[in-house]
DNA sequence: GCTCCCGGTTCACGGCCACGAAACAGTGGG
DNA sequence: CCCACTGTTTCGTGGCCGTGAACCGGGAGC
């Protein structure tokens, strides 16, 4: 799991930067009488002390959140039907599985409706609406993912992070 | 130039909400006794009250930093009609796509009018006011982007970065 | 000053069509 | 048998776009 460093300043201005050299998301707890802190990337965050332990965590989540952000580059699709996405998951049933292979293969870019009905149906669409009403289907699947399945009118499907 | 906006809370809620729409860098002063905040993404940043003049002038100018490094970004449009704009985006119809791919190609720069409607409308325009119809939904549909279409009277438009 | 027009913005309406949701039936596997 | 999966139909809705009209600020001209 992601986990944010927290380090006092001035104090432990060395260990900060180490964290920063690692990379390791980190909030600075800022001693009362020290000059403001300016982060150098956005997984650094500051509070003045003395602060709310509420304040802090807020702050620590919202690192958190961004650092997760991070690790929810892409979803990958295993051949045993897994889609994942950072910790989220879904077994996904045949049809859905060949049909969002194409999706998570070209991941945030447009996927032609002809090239999905062709992925799901490799031998030929057995209707004319099925292709609408499984990518309806997909689509709740793929509710609290953190994945959207939006429509490009008359283009195609976009398969993107967002709600 | 940059500006960040400063908004008190819980009191100056609506206004945050309204900064938010429109994409501008904002900072939330928040209330002794009020909740801790979250950001809802990183031009957004808070203190918690009573916080020194140079505490919050440190926020503001990390929020000046972010902002500014936005601004050097270039909108693209791929081929099928999404627009991108840093990690926002919009899926953009067929009209709308025509009449901003000149807007983004001189991005920054003024584009007559008369072009524009050859753009978007590449065999002749269908009415009189049709284009200053489009034109008022694309900047709708920009809303929240970060870029604005501002019209320079008996010029033309630019597509510029701003609320 | 006043008026009038020009350039631009916004609204509401309506037609068209792509897409989406619900509901139901058939099928196959555990 | 039961349940998940899938096919099919029907109907609704919402996006897109053209159109007309009202509105509005700023000049140009009187």
């Amino acid at each position: 799991m992601t986990d944010v460093a927290v380090v006092r300043l001035p104090d432990e201005t060395r260990q900060l930067e180490e964290l920063r050299r690692r990379g390791v998301p980190r909030l600075a707890l800022v001693a009362p009488h020290a000059p403001p802190f300016t982060p150098v990337d956005l997984l650094e965050d500051w509070v003045r002390l003395p602060a709310a332990p509420a304040d802090i965590r807020a702050r620590v989540l919202t690192l958190v959140g961004r650092a997760v952000q991070d690790l929810h580059r892409r979803p990958e699709l295993s051949d045993d039907r897994l889609l994942r996405y950072g910790r989220w998951w879904v077994a996904l049933p045949p049809t859905d599985a060949r049909l969002i292979a194409p999706l998570v293969d070209r991941f945030g870019t447009v996927v032609g409706r002809g090239e999905l009905a062709k992925a799901g149906w490799p031998d030929g669409l057995p209707s004319r609406n099925s292709l609408d009403v499984q990518l309806g289907r997909l689509r709740r699947r793929l509710d609290g993912s953190g994945l959207t399945l939006r429509t490009v009118r008359s283009r195609g499907c976009v398969l993107a992070p967002g709600t």
